[in-house]
DNA sequence: TTCCTTGCAAAACTTTTGCATTAAA
DNA sequence: TTTAATGCAAAAGTTTTGCAAGGAA
C-alpha cells in the first residue's frame, strides 16, 4: 500500500501541519499522522504501530516512537501519563483535561469551559507555569 | 540490621498506622513504611529500595513492588504517574496537587487551599468523581 | 498445618539505541 | 554528496510473575 493510496486533499492537508510545525514531511510521518491526527483521540505507541500494520503497512517500532516522540516535541500531538504503565499520545492540542475512568482505563476529553479555576498558586520563583494537567478519575456509582 | 534498631515509638506508631489499613504489619512492611511514611515525599520504588539497602538491609525487589502496590491498595500511599517512565509513591494521602518541573523533573506539593475550582464538570451518567489529579507544569522563567 | 510473605531469577512489557540501509535535499 | 529517516535487532529500564523457602497464625 503507497502513500498515494491516502486522499490526495488528505496528504496536501497533512503536508502543511507538519510543515507548519517544523516537521519534515516524510512518507511515515504522513502515515502516522493520517491514523492519529484525523481526529480527537488517545493512542499508545502500540495501538498505532498495529493500526498501520492492519493497513499492510511495513512500519518498525523505532520509527513510531521516533515519530511521536518528535509530534510532541514539536506541538503536533501531547503525550499524556495517566496509568503507570504505557503512555497515551492525543491528537488534541487544544488546551483541555481529561475524565479517567480508572475500571476501565478509557480517557474522555474535558473541554476548557467546563472547568475553571478561582484560585491557583504562585509558581516558584523564577518559574513560570507552562501547562497544567488535570485529571478527573471517575469510578462507577455505587447502587 | 534487626528491625528493633527502630524506635519502638516509631514501629507503635507504624504498626497501628498499617493495621488501621488492613495492612498486616511484617518486618519489611515496617522498614519500608518508615523509609517512606516519616514525612511528606515522593519515591521511586528504585529509591525505597537503595534506601533500604543502604541501611544495609536485605530486600528484594518484587517485596518492594509487593508492598507499594499494597500500600497503594489500602490506600496508605499514593501512586502517580507524571513522566512517562517510572512512577512516584506520594507519602501525603491528604487531597492536594503538584507542581512539576519539566526540566528537573521535581515534584512539589501544591496544598489544597491554593487551588480552589469555580467550576468542574458533571461526571458522565453512572459514575461519580473518585479523586482529582491536578499537575501544574513549570519551566525556568525565560529572561 | 495452612496461609501469607519474602527472595531470587526470569519473564513481560514499554521505550531507547546502534547500526546498516534507504530515501530525500 | 551530504544529511536525515527507516528497519531491524538488541539493549535498557520498569514492573510483574513463578516458585521455592521461610515465618506467622
Amino acid at each position: 500500500m503507497a502513500i498515494m493510496d491516502l486522499d490526495p486533499g488528505l496528504i496536501e492537508d497533512l503536508n502543511k501541519r507538519l510543515a507548519g510545525h517544523g516537521v519534515r514531511p516524510t512518507a511515515q510521518r504522513l502515515r502516522i499522522a493520517s491514523l492519529l491526527l484525523g481526529r480527537p483521540q488517545h493512542l499508545s505507541a502500540e495501538q498505532v504501530l498495529a493500526g498501520l500494520r492492519n493497513q499492510g503497512l511495513r512500519v518498525s517500532k523505532a520509527t513510531i516512537y521516533n515519530t511521536l516522540n518528535l509530534f510532541a516535541a514539536s506541538g503536533l500531538i501531547r503525550q499524556l501519563s495517566v496509568g503507570s504503565d504505557r503512555c497515551w499520545f492525543d491528537s488534541n492540542t487544544d488546551a483541555h483535561y481529561h475524565f479517567h475512568d480508572v475500571d476501565s482505563g478509557a480517557l474522555t476529553d474535558v473541554c476548557l469551559r467546563d472547568v475553571e479555576f478561582q484560585r491557583l498558586p504562585e509558581p516558584p520563583p523564577g518559574m513560570r507555569v507552562d501547562g497544567i494537567d488535570l485529571i478527573i478519575r471517575l469510578r462507577r456509582k455505587e447502587a
